[in-house]
RNA sequence: GGCGGUAUAGCCAAGUGGUAAGGCAGAGGUCUGCAAAACCUUCAUCACCGGUUCAAAUCCGGUUACCGCCUCCA
């Protein structure tokens, strides 16, 4: 049984899907209005990996995840740029996707726009206004959070000491315009020369949080099994994503809420945000660190838990990586000289429960801190039997086949074709002449050979079986 | 002020009553002509104070520090 702490509730709770063996998720996405940063990468990658766990698992996952693409953000940079909000959303999106794809990260089942959800987003609101939970107010329109009785059951506040905050931040437009200063906007008025939509309170466009509740609802189901997104977005957002959504189904709006956790940086490890300006953007990094490290660095870290970007635990991961990757040549290298008989029942029982324990910390709320040191004790099992004298095809290929799905879940693909873009025969006629130096124990001649291969970036390793080459990484 | 989260070796980190997983780095070793790779060994009493208990990193009370949310934010 899978289990996940539920903001909701504060605790860990079993997880059980509306329909057998299908799950709908819901993830709140980016503004797209600049290029992603590591914290939101870190967003995808925890329900990226998430989901892959689940299908993993055999379930079949509805993953709707939207661009945020009318903002205040958005019109500011399309002035700015001199193109239309349109625009400028298109063009991050396209990055968002680079960026995205090159962390291993799988497209959603669904990308909704809210520009292409106009009319549902106005017509939940008016279903709002219908039912008195919503009020129009010179042109904009209101939620009545008040009417709402559970609100403050997801972030845990009580609504005095949420109206303690609201009130305290009020602009004069506010205070004129809302009944109740914990009221929050469904629908804004245009400014002018501001981009609008049509509607029968005038001209204007939606607010932030209505967004995610039509296009959870419209595209998952009034009741939706998993919602996730930063802490950050714990409230406001989702507070208000329930109250909107609650109030017009009627329905419980979604049964688990995850949360994940910061991306922190610097010596006091401060949260990363657009708005602190202490971001490293993907587009950027991925220029200079492998982005199958930064994926595996973030995979491995529970979703959760805080990560600390730093460069020495970037270098941590990237080791870990190459010893895992390591494993697997190990053992691909001696494919050719194993014996072609059945797998030995010990080996077999140990394949089996190493899976066991793997998924027995997976299904702990995603524990992939315990569940990689299943991982890594399997690799060094590999790398011990890869050393034998005489190996068995089949137990090779069994324990890279496992470690290569288990690794898939956290979206590391280990390099199993590698690509060669050198001169393989002239590196295996330099490694003839090294060794036939070596037989004639010239040992000068063949630390040249091996120099000179190096400086190329190709390193060897001698082994019991002859010896091999690799690149450098 | 309210709410939530952290505090375990140089670093990352598991561990919810029985005497500290794992990884990186370090040290030593095996293998090797030397390397590389791999493997083996080694390396902590768990922020602080008090309490409960035969027994606590784990429970209770208190203290301290750091982070986050309460306004846009993954």
């Amino acid at each position: 049984m899978i289990q996940l702490y539920n903001t909701l509730t504060n605790e860990k709770e079993n997880f059980i899907p509306l329909n057998p063996g299908r799950i709908t998720m819901y993830v709140c996405g980016p503004t797209v209005y600049n290029y992603i940063h590591i914290g939101n990468a870190r967003s995808a990658i925890a329900f990226d990996t998430i989901r892959r766990y689940f299908e993993y698992r055999g379930f079949q996952v509805n993953y709707v995840s939207n661009f945020t693409d009318v903002d205040d953000k958005i019109i500011a940079a399309s002035k700015k740029l001199k193109i239309t909000p349109r625009e400028v959303s298109d063009k991050y999106i396209k990055a968002f996707y680079e960026d995205t794809d090159a962390l291993n990260i799988k497209r959603a089942t669904l990308n909704p726009r809210v520009m292409d959800t106009m009319d549902d987003i106005i017509n939940f609101i008016q279903v709002l206004i219908a039912k008195g939970y919503a009020y129009e107010s010179q042109g904009d329109v209101y939620y009545r959070a008040r009417k709402f009785a559970n609100y403050g059951q997801l972030s845990g506040q009580s609504i005095d000491e949420l109206e303690q905050g609201a009130s305290q931040r009020l602009n004069d437009d506010e205070i004129q315009k809302k009944e109740d200063p914990l009221d929050f906007a469904l629908w804004k008025s245009a400014k002018e020369g501001e981009i609008f939509w049509k509607s029968s309170w005038g001209k204007g466009r939606p607010g932030w949080h209505i967004e995610c509740s039509v296009m959870a609802t419209k595209f998952l189901g009034d009741t939706i099994d998993i919602h996730a997104g930063g802490q950050d977005l714990e409230f406001p957002h989702h507070e208000n994503e329930i109250a909107q959504s609650e109030a017009k189904t009627g329905k419980k709006f979604a049964n688990y809420w995850l949360h994940n956790g910061f991306v922190t940086i610097g010596e006091d490890e401060e949260k990363m945000s657009k708005s602190l300006g202490n971001f490293i953007t993907v587009h950027d990094i991925v220029k200079k660190v492998n982005p199958q490290v930064l994926r595996f660095f973030m995979a491995t870290t529970q979703y959760r838990r805080p990560i600390k970007y730093s460069q020495a635990n970037l270098e941590d991961a990237a080791a870990n990586l190459k010893k895992l990757q390591g494993a697997y040549d190990n053992a691909a290298y001696r494919l050719k000289d194993a014996v072609e008989i059945q797998i030995d029942d010990e080996r077999k029982k140990y394949l089996a429960q190493q899976k066991i324990d793997f998924e027995a910390a997976m299904d702990d709320d995603f524990n992939v801190q315990n569940a990689i040191t299943v991982v890594y004790d399997l690799a060094k099992r590999l790398n011990v039997y890869s050393s034998e004298t005489q190996v068995i095809k089949s137990v090779l290929e069994e324990f890279m086949a496992t470690l290569v799905e288990e690794l898939n879940i956290f979206g590391v693909f280990l390099n199993v074709h590698k690509e060669v873009d050198v001169d393989v025969k002239e590196i295996e006629e330099l490694i003839k002449q090294r060794n036939e130096a070596r037989k004639n124990r010239d040992f000068e001649k063949s630390d040249t050979i091996r120099d000179l291969l190096k400086e190329k970036g190709i390193i060897l390793e001698d082994t019991a079986q002859g010896t091999r080459w690799k690149k450098d990484e």
